[in-house]
DNA sequence: CGACGGGACGC
DNA sequence: CGACGGGACGC
């Protein structure tokens, strides 16, 4: 299957969208298509299909483009008109891949002006669709949120209304963006399921094996927490607002006591800063969560003296429940948001570091580029986002830090290069929430711009020398 | 002593 | 009317 497509060379749908498929009188031949497409691009076959048996033209001609923004001018401009020596027009449309067969109703539903695009996290709307429409005539941009918290989750959808601006943006936008013709609206959800449980089952079993987390973040004793929030909060909203610290909840689902919920951490330490983070906030906008330790796993002695009294959980309940009918039901998502921020970037900055960390700083604007790049290690397992996210944004235009898959280590981009060396100065060797962490400058990535074959050339032949020297 | 992410839309 | 041939031993 593979072997296939390697070798198809020009007749292949790469890039992307840059074949067309052309129906048009039996009588045009070759160069009757060439003069009239050649002026578009650089056309790397033009194939009139005869029939294999009688030699008869069978008027569907398929023509390849070196790029699909040529393809998309040659279609715009040729579709409907006559050539040659026809006395009909032509018809011109995408050609699907070879794979895909005529059988998909592909002219009709094929959604060329449509980019999946990925997008800085802090990125908005308003700045996509400002950057995008550079490009052309942009139908929506829109980035696609977490429908519990808000927060982006990454990735956009960006529709032109003309398939060839989609096509100049595939081709000229900035290359961090990883354009794709955006795949056309399915259900589809088998498979993310799939990813999602498998996914799930990595963090099970590496938060299985991970050490005890140290002492720095009060390690009061308990290990789950209570929840009381708004019955509208459904498990998973209220699992990925405690996944402020993903690795670390033990178990996948809260068990239900007395119309509550309970969460469960890996150590004091974790349940402690989910606590922290968490108790008082507004979720959804107007209901307060209350978040308590419980300690029903411990011994009498301490349970007896801080675990609240049934009559008074439920008297806290009461209160909740009323100061949510007080607020007014409908703030806005970014007043939420606001919310999320002043909670992820005003706790107490010193209490689970072991240096001084300077004040958050913003992040770096979205239109900068990364200039210089981190390397991060922590040991003995990895941060999570969140915690990341407000240690290395206070040395200010950050652009991004993540942690690679499964790894302990990741990297820090910046857009200011006096940034990355005070965040390598600074935190090397630093303590963050009892994981040790290493603060490097990032080596340079092995060359990005190259193509396939050349880059693994290049790479497996360095690798070679490093070996025989 | 660890080195290059992520990816599908509540119609 | 209207959906897939021909080329061919390289680094």
């Amino acid at each position: 299957m593979a072997d296939r497509r390697s070798s198809m060379g020009s007749s292949s749908d790469d890039p992307p969208n840059s074949r067309l498929f052309i129906i048009g009188p039996k009588t045009l031949n070759e160069e009757d298509f060439r003069k009239a497409f050649e002026d578009f691009g650089t056309i790397e076959e033009i194939w009139v299909v005869k029939d294999r048996t009688t030699g008869e033209n069978k008027g569907v001609t398929y023509i390849k483009y070196s790029k699909t923004s040529e393809a998309a001018k040659a279609l715009e401009t040729m579709n409907g008109k006559i050539i040659g020596n026809g006395t009909r027009s032509i018809k011109v449309m995408i050609a699907a891949s070879r794979e895909q067969g005529s059988n998909e109703t592909l002219t009709k539903k094929k959604k060329i002006q449509r980019l999946f695009v990925m997008v800085p996290k802090n990125m908005t709307d308003t700045e996509l669709y400002d950057y995008f429409k550079q490009f052309g005539d942009i139908d929506y941009a829109s980035i696609i949120k977490d429908k519990a918290t808000r927060e982006s989750k990454g990735f956009a959808y960006v529709k032109y209304v003309k398939f060839s601006h989609a096509a100049a943006a595939f081709e000229q936008c900035d290359r961090k963006y990883k354009p794709v013709f955006a795949e056309p609206r399915k259900a589809n959800s088998s498979r993310n399921e799939e990813r999602f449980s498998s996914s799930f089952d990595g963090f099970h079993k590496s938060s299985m094996s991970l050490p005890p987390a140290p002492d720095h973040y009060g390690g009061e004793g308990y290990t789950k927490l209570m929840v009381i929030a708004s019955p509208n909060v459904n498990q998973d909203q209220l699992w990925k607002l405690f996944d402020v610290v993903p690795a670390q909840i033990r178990g996948r689902t809260y068990a239900s006591h007395k119309g509550n919920r309970e969460v469960i951490y890996n150590t004091p330490q974790w349940a402690a800063y989910a606590k922290d983070k968490l108790h008082g906030f507004e979720y959804p906008p107007g209901h307060r969560l209350i978040v308590r330790p419980e300690y029903d796993n411990l011994r009498p002695s301490f349970s007896s003296k801080d675990k609240p009294k049934p009559d008074i959980l439920q008297i806290a309940e009461t209160i909740a429940q009323a100061s949510s009918l007080i607020q007014a039901a409908g703030l806005s998502p970014d007043v939420l948001q606001a919310k999320l921020g002043i909670i992820q970037s005003t706790k107490e900055s010193e209490v689970y570091c072991s240096i001084k960390l300077p004040d958050p700083q913003p992040l770096a604007g979205i239109d900068e580029e990364t200039v210089a790049r981190c390397f991060i290690v922590c040991t003995p397992s990895a941060l999570p986002n969140t915690v990341l996210k407000d240690v290395f944004c206070r040395f200010g235009n950050l652009i991004d830090v993540y942690m690679l898959n499964n790894r302990n280590c990741g990297y820090a981009k910046y857009a200011s290069k006096q940034s990355a060396e005070d965040a390598i100065q600074t935190l090397h060797g630093a303590e963050v929430l009892g994981m040790r962490i290493k603060v490097l400058e990032a080596e340079e990535r092995p060359d990005a711009n190259r193509n396939g074959r050349e880059s693994i050339r290049r790479v497996l032949s360095s690798k070679m020398d490093s070996f025989l020297l």
